[in-house]
DNA sequence: GAATAACCGAGACGGTACGTCAAGTCTTGGT
DNA sequence: ACCAAGACTTGACGTACCGTCTCGGTTATTC
């Protein structure tokens, strides 16, 4: 007996999505993002930018939004923590490299982007939260715990909290205060603040 | 004679524009932004529900936008600042109050709605930097100077930093962190990080 | 007390319609409808011939069928009674003027069209035959009526049932017949036969 | 040594059409369009409920209305000339049977479909005449043929003239005339009234 | 107190984009 | 070469709003 005879078939029928136009929709998103903006988007300009039918997108993705949100998804940074030196300097490369990549068009509308869809909708905050930011807190917060007894910090400090408080602040440079207060500098003394937050006082 | 008669009337001619109506017209919009949200708010909408003609929204500002900028900007919170008890307690008082305001669908819409607009265009960024988070950075910075003396506060510390790292860290809270992950606890723990990280080290 | 008091008030409000448009509108309907047909015709296209939005199209009627039915209600012939000569010509007269002006493509698709409304619907077939098409029967068997002594015709003849003949014959003529077959001698003929199945047979 | 051997292979390779297919497809259409009309049937319609792919379909007829023709071409009914009794009764029965077979939805769509299918097109019409129409009438008129001395009918009528009265006369009632003025009496009446035009005067 | 001018509600206007549907073609794996 | 399934491009559908314009009608100020 054959052994595929006794499951139900379960093989994709009929012809298969094309994965050339998947990534073209994609791309023709972030391009048309990138130049227009979200308001005036609109999918007729992504399907005639990406050569492919209107159809096509909505097999894809439910909405406009949908599709925003998926594109958008493709360009979230890793965070880079290599961990070169000290504490200090260390938090000071990533937080860094991080604005560096987020000082962008395209990054300032995804956090934008996010920021409007979370904020209205709690369920999918709730889990957008497990997904994508608790990991990068916790990746954040494995980067300092490391340092713990080197840089003497606080035993009852709660890494997370602070992790958070790094990514307020990065998201608040970003995308808040204007282009010209957003320098090294105060990222340097924000740190040094963060820093001298966790030591212990003597 | 009456005094008014030898100046030049500058009086507007015609029928003046009916201070009613422009109420009715931002109160619709702020109900209507709470029941439906922004990407669902049409002027069709708020002309029929504050009973008012289309024409009479358009007299008075030049797009959709505007009208929403301009009912957002009615709920702007103020900062509550009491200045009863030491630094923590003031300091949390004020956090706690400014979030319980905003804690709102239309507060998050407003924060939303402020971020989406600041971060696509620089030059409202700035004006709209200097005219309303500016005032409120040094407003935060001018409580902590208070208490710079009582509380041994580092001489080296830039307050408008501080106060910047609690704005980011409070609107970090009420966007992107899910509801339940939100109470004062931690709060109160971001506080105690920023005080200790402001107080001299010995 | 003004007499309009005490009437609840039907004037129209707000700007009204604009006649040109909807002239407009019905006239590129039947300039589109002679160049490709009924098939091809798009609102899209009309709006555009039309300098028009196709939302002015879609306010006036419920769908591209009811425009369409009412562009071609516009071009239905006037039947022409003038009553000049005996029966025979008089027939003769008005049934060639009629096929003429119905031999085009505008008058053969209005039939057509007619035909395919009406009997796929036994209601509007209904209505559509006392408003237009009963009429129509009625004026041909009042024509014929004023020869009844002259021409010697039955006294048991159902003048209504001879229209419909001849209205049936000129449809088939017009609509299944190749044109080449459709000469003035066979409609000659035609007529003979009937004025003579009318006539008292002695 | 095999007959077929010896002669070049015409048969076509591959696996041959299945002729259930066929069927399936135009049995599918038939029922389609007695249940929601013409203008509502698509080909995904056709395809499903024949349980065949949309290939199969195209494979066969070009386009839907090709497909649509060829299934009502099958639903033409045969005109029944059975010849009982005198030439009255002949033609009644022969009219009665055409209209009772032909009052039905898929009936009245083909004839209404023939209609706007001929009319649009001269070129179709001349062949479908020939191929449809004029056997039919040259049936009709043989069958009057037969009667010509027993009827006394005029030497110099044109029989084929006389038959395509008749056709358009049914065509006229199923069509165009409401249901309820479509019974036998107005139809006993009009062929009298053909009868007798054709009779010689004395 | 009549004229003038800007206001007002209502709703039509030309547009643009939406998300859906179907046409006819193409591409799978399988018969 | 056929088949069923279903993705593909294209293009029209009818709807919803945008921001503007045009009605009849309503207040104010100015002559």
């Amino acid at each position: 007996m054959n052994p595929k005879d006794d499951m139900i078939s379960n093989a994709p029928r009929g012809r298969p999505r094309s994965s050339e136009v998947h990534r073209n929709i994609l791309d023709a998103t972030l391009v048309i993002l990138s130049e227009v903006g979200v308001e005036k988007l609109s999918i007729e300009m992504v399907a005639g930018r990406a050569g492919v039918g209107k159809s096509s997108i909505y097999r894809r993705w439910k909405s406009k939004e949908a599709l925003i949100v998926d594109a958008l998804e493709q360009i979230k940074p890793e965070m880079n923590t290599t961990l070169q030196g000290d504490l200090r300097e260390v938090l000071f490369d990533m937080a860094r490299d991080f604005l560096q990549k987020m000082n962008t068009p395209l990054g300032k509308q995804m956090l934008s982007l996010m920021i409007s869809t979370l904020s209205g909708n709690s369920q999918i905050a709730e889990s957008f939260w497990e997904v994508h930011s608790l990991p990068k807190t916790k990746e954040i917060a494995g980067v300092i715990e490391r340092y713990r007894h080197q840089e003497r910090l606080r035993d009852d400090i709660d890494l997370d909290l602070v992790a958070d408080y790094l990514i307020g602040f990065m998201i608040y440079q970003l995308l808040l205060k204007p282009p010209s207060l957003n320098g090294d500098d105060s990222l340097k003394q924000g740190i040094d603040l963060i820093l001298n937050g966790m030591r212990r006082s003597e």
